[in-house]
DNA sequence: ACCTCCCCATTGTGATCACATTAATGGCGC
DNA sequence: GCGCCATTAATGTGATCACAATGGGGAGGT
């Protein structure tokens, strides 16, 4: 991470913060030449993603600079950019927070998902190497390892490398884009549903999804991955929205 | 437009320099309460959808800032959101441009559009007004006409309003925004296109599209939305990205 | 006990400066 | 004249300060 201004009080500043942070987050120093607000961006994003917020939750650009150990100006880039991604929202008050789910959100999230993530999986199934295949493996046991011992964020992480792992062999950026952005609409209703009701009744659809894409089955990889969206998403939906007393 | 830090230096300059944007562009001003970073990405927004810009031009950050007359702050926040819905591309360099089309990006909007804008159409058809059929008879009026005028950016900016009166009524902001973001990208294409062949050619299924609406025709309906956007797409694709030598 | 008003802390926003890096330009040698 | 290199200009990025607006909390009144 490149640090620039180096007047005595900045540094100073600077190093006392970037300790606790390093004891908070475990975000990643960054490769060189990156940008710290591309950083930012993407601690944030995997929080997200992968169960770091609950849906709801105030964020404030002071205090992620302080947990994060750097200047609010990377953190107002990140968060700018998350916001157009609809993975924050700024509402009137002009305050950050991490969106709550509404019914009609996730009917849209899901119709989203069987239209689109399918599409990606057919895409890619052809360029799909054997070692990606034996890459895609390792991922699903890792899922199924997290699932067992009931990590939510692993699962979640492990989850994501899977479809994503399919989906980018399709070499469509455009599309990707509009999946992630919707992957990181659900994340934290995600989080939240599974640290409700836990791991342990989950199940998934990797397993079909793996033998199909091994037999280059198109249409049964499509349907995997659909009834995998389905199913998933079915759980969670009925493991929150069904509650009308607990909305956020 | 609200202003702060009016000391001396500031206020002057800011106020010839906006002497010379309202010259140059016709940025509204904007609502009150509304930020100065929210109306920048207005305006850029519009010159991107209704052809203010060509694929590849380059964007600095301070060149806006003095073009639209305010520092470079709120321009920075603009041009970060503009990127992250893709309209933009920073690029290795760190340089920001518009990014210029190729085949498969085309491909990609051409699939998402004939997947989703259907889909939003059928969504809203049950919440169209009577008084909203005449608001959209209204802008395809001004459609026909800028057509027959050649006038290019009238064109772009009518057949946008005429196809998101229409969405807009579906109640779906995810879907939307998610549609939204795939016009961005487009729309310094199609306004390249235009600019190449003219508007005079043009035909669209707007009224086939009407006509489905007064008779509450789904199917019909969806078939006019993916017919005007097959038609339009195809004449758009085959008048530039037909022609290697023309690539950007 | 509860509601209301006022004060102060907090937050997002905009402006400005400093800096590293990349692009452009002009001059020099051949 | 033409290509190469050093110098300069321009650009994105980060830090810091100032300010308006919102929110929370406590005091005072009913």
């Amino acid at each position: 991470m490149s640090q620039r201004h180096t007047t005595d009080r900045t540094k100073r500043t600077l190093v006392r913060t970037r300790v606790k942070a390093e004891q908070l987050l475990p975000v990643e120093t960054g490769d060189i030449g990156v940008t710290t607000h591309e950083n930012v961006y993407r601690g944030l994003r995997d929080r997200i993603l992968f169960g770091g917020f609950l849906p709801g939750s105030a964020v404030t650009l002071r205090g992620l600079a302080e947990t994060m150990g750097v200047s609010p100006m990377p953190i107002r880039e990140a968060v700018r950019r998350l916001i157009a991604e609809r993975a924050l929202k700024l509402q009137d008050n002009r305050r950050v927070l991490v969106p709550p789910m509404t019914k009609e959100a996730f009917e849209q999230i899901v119709f989203t998902r069987k239209t689109l993530e399918p599409e990606l999986a057919a895409r890619a199934l052809d360029n799909i190497s054997d070692a990606d295949i034996r890459a895609i493996k390792t991922i699903d046991q890792t899922v199924d390892r997290a699932m067992g011992v009931g990590d939510v964020q692993a699962y979640m992480r492990g989850n994501y490398r899977f479809h994503f792992a399919i989906y980018q062999r399709a070499h469509a950026d455009i599309l990707i884009a509009l999946v992630e952005s919707i992957w990181l609409q659900f994340g934290p209703f995600m989080r939240m549903a599974y640290g409700r009701i836990g791991t342990s009744l989950l199940e998934d659809h990797h397993q079909a999804a793996i033998a199909a894409i091994e037999h280059r089955d198109r249409k049964a990889l499509k349907a995997a991955i659909t009834a995998d969206i389905v199913q998933g998403m079915n759980f969670i939906g009925e493991a929150v929205l069904k509650r009308p007393d607990l909305k956020t």
